[in-house]
DNA sequence: CATGAATTTCAGTAATTTCTGAAATTAAAG
DNA sequence: CTTTAATTTCAGAAATTACTGAAATTCATG
């Protein structure tokens, strides 16, 4: 590997948290790479970079690509392939979520749904259907709020975010203020 | 595999989703038996069920263990250890939520500030330090919402949910009604 | 349509992870 | 202290996943 000692360790750091994510080493690292460079590489670029072979760096960037994480860019009188990540760290998070989402979450929802069809034939499998219920409506209501959060700005994002729990509160603040009608009250807004 | 048809599509789906996951297919798989099950099942029990060897179930609780996921239960005058998941869903949810985190997450923000702590010895790593700022930013915003969202009461946090995105419209509202005509600085709409 | 640079595919191999059975350990009861 | 049931540990086997190099493919250009 013949990299900066910082992007290294960052790149090494990446590529052991993949496996801990569902993803593999190399494409842990590759993402990295390209997320701290400064400009786009191309394959041949990151085969020097992380000393792996070009079929490798081949595989892992198409992986990364049906993760919709990188983003192809050329270079005028080069045919080669360029990638970059997008700039925008909360574009990269919204993509992470539907990713995961769509490769972990709604496969599930689907067999919980298929199972719920089912007539139970036993005592056992009665009970189990009452827990499979129990999940499927959890998740829907986190799927759904995930389906309506994600279509916000990333300035009405940052402030939901900073609003976290208080959220709760403001609820309360609001049915008083309305319900008094329109008192004048103090912002509490963070 | 010696489990009814509903309990056993439930249980092998569970395993090939853990792949995906971090987690193996018998630690998944495991998971999912305890889950749906009516009552606690002791080791020769999940043997039985899942025709897994008797170590391979022994590890693979150990991990569960681990992961706070299991309860340990003991039946009077049965030396036997007993295993279920706790009945409350959004309990189990808030467990994987901050195992995940544990693990995933606060490894990788460590890792950032200790590199944003060194002095970069060229432009390259200037670059990258920025990026790993925009990184960490984005980190810990999402940490300081989770952990003041994660002391919430389960009927708070299901109002939390259905609220999704109307807290923007929430906040709006409020500002309008407080600051009685002094207008906020408009995020573009989208 | 031939050339050659860039890239992908894929069969075989390497590395890693998971799983098992035998042996070791633990701990309750005689 | 011994017996015995329950459990854990761990070395090796099995299974899976990742990686490589050689061959095949793609595609712009002469």
């Amino acid at each position: 590997m013949n990299l900066p000692p910082l992007l290294q360790s960052f790149v090494l750091h990446f590529g052991e948290m993949g496996s801990r994510w569902g993803i593999n080493r190399t494409v842990g690292q590759i993402y990295a790479l390209l997320y701290a460079s400064s400009k786009p590489l191309c394959a041949d670029d990151i085969v020097d970079a992380l000393s792996i072979s070009r079929s490798n760096v081949s595989m892992s960037l198409r992986e990364l690509q049906a993760w919709n994480l990188v983003i192809l860019k050329h270079i005028p009188d080069d045919r080669r392939d360029y990638f970059t990540t997008p700039d925008d760290v909360w574009q990269i998070l919204r993509t992470l979520a539907e990713e995961r989402k769509k490769r972990e979450v709604d496969p599930t929802l689907s067999v919980l749904r298929e199972l719920l069809m089912q007539t139970p034939g036993s005592e056992e499998e009665r009970h189990a259907q009452a827990r499979l219920a129990e999940m499927q409506i959890l998740i829907e209501q986190l799927t759904k709020w995930y389906d309506d959060v994600k279509h916000l700005e990333t300035e009405q994002l940052a402030t939901l975010l900073n609003l976290g729990a208080k959220v709760t509160r403001l609820l309360d603040a609001k049915d008083r203020i309305v319900s008094l009608g329109r008192k004048r009250t103090e912002p509490k807004t963070s």
